[in-house]
DNA sequence: GAATCGTGGAT
DNA sequence: TATCCAAGATT
């Protein structure tokens, strides 16, 4: 007998005999033979790789773990060291949970993750997917685990033009391996099962896949339509003090929420000035600007640039521009810093 | 439900 | 070069 379209209990085996075989090694993995990974370390990844990369993650994965090793050991650190930990991954309230989460392991559950999804539910930072995804991968529990990766699997399994798939993943995950089977899933649409040009011929699911009988396997899901991105204008102000720079740290809220950063002015449609100057001082526009690309704008920063001779300690930090690497800085101010490293503010 | 919230790589 | 988009969460 045959296999047909989206028959339900030939995809687990099938998936999971295909995974054995070409399963990515990656760090926060359980090396072959281990049945049990560190909670921490799922935890930690599955944060960092919310709407991140393997790529962007794995050296930052690694470097992490070298500095905090169990979630006792985050819990203990300052919270503003996490946050300078955290700079260049992007979406800092990630950080901010991070930190918040270990501290209520410690505090409210005796230090060790619970195991069940609905409690890891309620942890900051950890929503339906991450949630779902440490329990099935670190507990063994079956959950549905369902990120955008296994969205457009779903969808094309079962040849559904909306992302609306709960049902599908729900049908095809396995009672025992969910973990290996959420994990399975992703490196399948990673490998194989892309947004663009799917490699089908490749994919151990081909004669289970609705998608694709239908012959176009790619107009499932159906793409979202896509948003304006509006242009910003601001200026950024490179106030020096001898070896140092002038930092501020950003409110904890809102865009680079908690963030060490340059000093700027208000982001807005209005051309730049110098009328939010952090101090009185003898500015200096440069000719040359940074820009940067934010997920819903893009920011236009004129720089500025000044020797502070005042009395009165301004708002902020000063920090050794030597020493800026180790400031934490979100990627828009390194770029920013990168510019006053070329250009002289004479 | 829609907006908000970063970044770097692929195409 | 412009656009898309990746192991989403929060408000």
């Amino acid at each position: 007998m045959s296999a047909k379209p989206f028959d339900i209990p030939l995809i687990a085996p099938r998936l999971l005999a295909w995974y054995d075989a070409h399963a990515r090694a990656l760090p926060w993995r359980a090396p072959p033979g281990a049945n049990r990974t560190d909670p921490y370390r799922v935890w930690l990844s599955e944060v960092m790789l919310q709407q991140t990369t393997v790529a962007t993650v794995r050296p930052r994965f690694e470097a992490w773990v070298a500095r905090w090793d169990s979630v006792a050991a985050l819990a203990a650190a300052d919270e503003a060291e996490v946050m300078a930990a955290w700079a260049g991954l992007g979406y800092y309230a990630r950080a901010r949970n991070l930190h918040a989460c270990a501290r209520a392991i410690i505090a409210e559950h005796d230090g060790r993750f619970p195991e069940e999804e609905a409690a890891l539910r309620r942890l900051p930072g950890l929503g339906d997917y991450t949630a779902a995804a440490i329990a099935a991968i670190a507990f063994g529990k079956r959950a549905v685990v369902i990120d955008s990766n296994i969205k457009r699997v779903a969808a094309r399994l079962a040849a559904r033009p909306t992302g609306e798939v709960r049902d599908v993943v729900d049908a095809i995950t396995p009672d025992a391996r969910a973990g290996d089977f959420a994990q399975a899933l992703m490196d399948l649409a990673n490998a194989l099962c892309t947004v663009r040009a799917p490699k089908c011929l490749a994919c151990p699911l081909r004669e289970n896949c609705a998608g694709f009988a239908t012959g176009d396997p790619a107009a499932f899901p159906a793409r979202k339509p896509k948003k304006e991105r509006p242009v910003r204008h601001g200026t950024l102000f490179w106030l020096r003090r001898g070896d140092d720079v002038l930092l501020v740290r950003r409110p904890t809220k809102g865009l680079l929420g908690g963030m060490r950063a340059l000093p700027t002015g208000p982001w807005s449609e209005a051309p730049p000035d110098l009328s939010d100057a952090p101090a009185v001082a003898d500015w200096r526009m440069l000719d040359e600007g940074v820009s940067h690309g934010f997920t819903h704008f893009q920011l236009d920063l004129s720089l500025a640039c000044a020797t502070y001779r005042g009395q009165e300690a301004p708002d902020g930090e000063w920090w050794p521009v030597a020493d800026l690497a180790r400031a934490g800085l979100p990627t828009v101010f390194a770029k920013a810093a990168a510019v006053f490293g070329r250009v002289e503010c004479a």
